[in-house]
DNA sequence: AACAGTTAGGCGAACGTTCGCTCCCCGCGC
DNA sequence: GCGCGGGGAGCGAACGTTCGCCTAACTGTT
């Protein structure tokens, strides 16, 4: 129960001492730069391990001006999908040597009050926004330094920050496709936040696929499942009082596929004979529902990890185009979906 | 498309210059150190809102020696206990104004190879350990800064760094409880990897249970489920297959109660009828199987708050004391348990 | 009017780095 | 034998802070 404070650190200058040489030497011989004669270099090399000598990047930091350190900014952290793209956000950092600084947002708040200014401070090299609910945030774009470079994984008032997101316009025409292609003429949607870009997109592929098979559809014929199981449930069973016609579902998550799975067993409709669903996202446990799901694949690992390619990339060149990716989404078909059985 | 390198920040000495003040007295200023006369101070905090003025984290850490930020080592982001936990933390050490900066760990790696070295040169205040497969790392102990406080949400070989976590025993004996309470007197178990101490520790309390009850049961009657879905279907079959008198199950995960629910149906058993299922975590879903599942609750996000609470108290008094603490957990009573039929 | 006490503010140093410049000495070529 | 080039090493400055100490002026007291 030793109780110490300030164990202070070894620095460049007590490595430098113990060797006989100037701190600026031992500088030069830890960082591989000027000359050095073969003989001191190994000398010092040796001296700093066993001291253990461990670097100071404050310091660093200080006088190259910048920080090797990138600020993440989260919705919910604990949110599946979200925590997916950071961690392939994370690792793509970590491997240009990059360390990541993070916070997460509280639901209420627009993350400006705080998140911005404690990133700010600490001096990061670039911000990685990871938060769907800032898409609300009107007055984000106007608070960022416009001469930090920004990535987002959402889309950003003013459009004046680069984003890296899936190809939602085509997660919304596979799923149409592929149940078209099955012969439903009646298909339904149950959405996301409608407010959303990524729900607005999927509905966009979705209604053109459906203007593609010339028209016969329902479209219009959609509900707010608000991302969530009960919700979705719930906006399910008003889809089919609003049309008992329905023979097939597109969910825009697979958690709101599964909400719609126990509406329609409570309703008493089979799947995929009486009604046929593709849920989006691709989550583990849709493999392991009854049916298992059809469902669009969103690739949120990579979509995480080439942000953060591009955000290093902007802080390497300077630049701070607003560039737009798009990653390929792809469909996976399992049992959820088949022709209708009439 | 702004190319511009470098924009300078506005330091002390900018603001300084425009006030016509040295920059000591604006630091004061700005600390609210000192005595500065009322209009001065005006001036100067008037001059430095216009400038745009943020402080330099990295700059004032080199001097105070210490950095306001912890180091948190995660082992998998997007495993969802994990990352409740992880939000709880992150929430916490915000609220008391610290930053967190954050890697994860490889599948393979151990961890020690680059996590650590990254927190130490960043010179972290403390460190904050959220990775199971640590348990197994027999040298992290040895690595760690002896000087720099630790807190671990799992055991560390050694038991030199302070832990806290959920009362896994207690989840083993209430699951127990509630079994036998029920009369049920052939009881199985789902394991997670027994070399984990929340699995050892949630067999003690199980079979503590058991021999409450005067030692009718089949101890010994478990199959490592692996925490994952098809391995816990598998298990739970192999398990019937050993003794088919089995009327109840405890799985270690509610993930892998899904798989024995998956398990059962296929052998044709009902839940709660044929056989009962408690399950371990209490994740969202756990509300929404068929039958919904009575669970055991297990305060991740809790304990990821109390682990940064406990670590930033740690720094604080300079207490190095590797305490320990457990976290209450509490059995949720749901449809997958009932008496036996017979 | 001289003195002590307070208040406002300045100054130097330190934190741990990196970088550019200077300096010395040695060996080489003419 | 003399100048020159280059390798090896040192030195000063800078990055943006905080802190302790110092000083000048102003306040009020006897």
């Amino acid at each position: 129960m030793r109780v110490r404070r300030h164990a202070r650190h070894v620095s460049v200058k007590d490595v430098a001492a113990r060797s006989g040489v100037s701190f600026q030497t031992t500088s030069k011989v830890l960082n591989g730069k000027g000359s050095v004669s073969e003989v001191t270099r190994a000398r010092i090399l040796q001296v700093a391990s066993d001291l253990g000598y461990v670097p100071n990047l404050q310091a660093r930091s200080l006088v190259m001006q910048r920080t090797q350190t990138i600020g993440l900014i989260a919705g919910d952290l604990s949110d599946r999908n979200l925590s997916r793209a950071i961690v392939g956000a994370e690792r793509e950092a970590r491997r240009q040597g990059y360390g990541v600084m993070i916070t997460s947002l509280e639901p209420e708040g627009s993350g400006t009050e705080y998140a911005l200014p404690a990133m700010m401070e600490r001096r990061v090299d670039g911000i990685l926004l990871v938060a769907p609910q800032m898409e609300e945030d009107i007055g984000l774009a106007h608070v960022l330094d416009p001469t930090l470079p920004v990535v987002s994984l959402h889309q950003v008032a003013g459009d004046a920050v680069a984003t890296v997101t899936a190809d939602d316009q085509m997660a919304g025409y596979l799923a149409a496709k592929h149940l078209l292609d099955r012969r439903h003429r009646v298909v339904a949607t149950v959405t996301g936040p409608p407010a959303r870009r990524a729900t607005q997109d999927r509905m966009r592929g979705f209604e053109q696929a459906l203007s593609e098979k010339s028209a016969q559809s329902a479209a219009g014929l959609a509900e707010d499942g608000r991302l969530e199981l009960p919700a979705s449930e719930t906006a399910t069973l008003r889809l089919f009082k609003r049309n008992p016609g329905i023979t097939a579902l597109f969910a825009h998550s697979d958690v709101m596929a599964i909400g719609a799975l126990r509406a329609l067993r409570s309703m008493g409709k089979t799947v995929p004979d009486e009604c046929s669903i593709v849920g989006c996202d691709d989550i583990d446990s849709a493999a392991y529902t009854s049916p298992p799901l059809t469902t669009i694949h969103i690739p949120f690992y990579e979509t995480g990890a080439e942000a953060m390619r591009l955000l290093l990339e902007m802080i390497r060149t300077g630049s701070l185009a607003p560039t737009k990716v798009l990653l390929p989404v792809r469909l996976i078909e399992r049992s959820s979906t088949a022709p209708p059985a009439s």
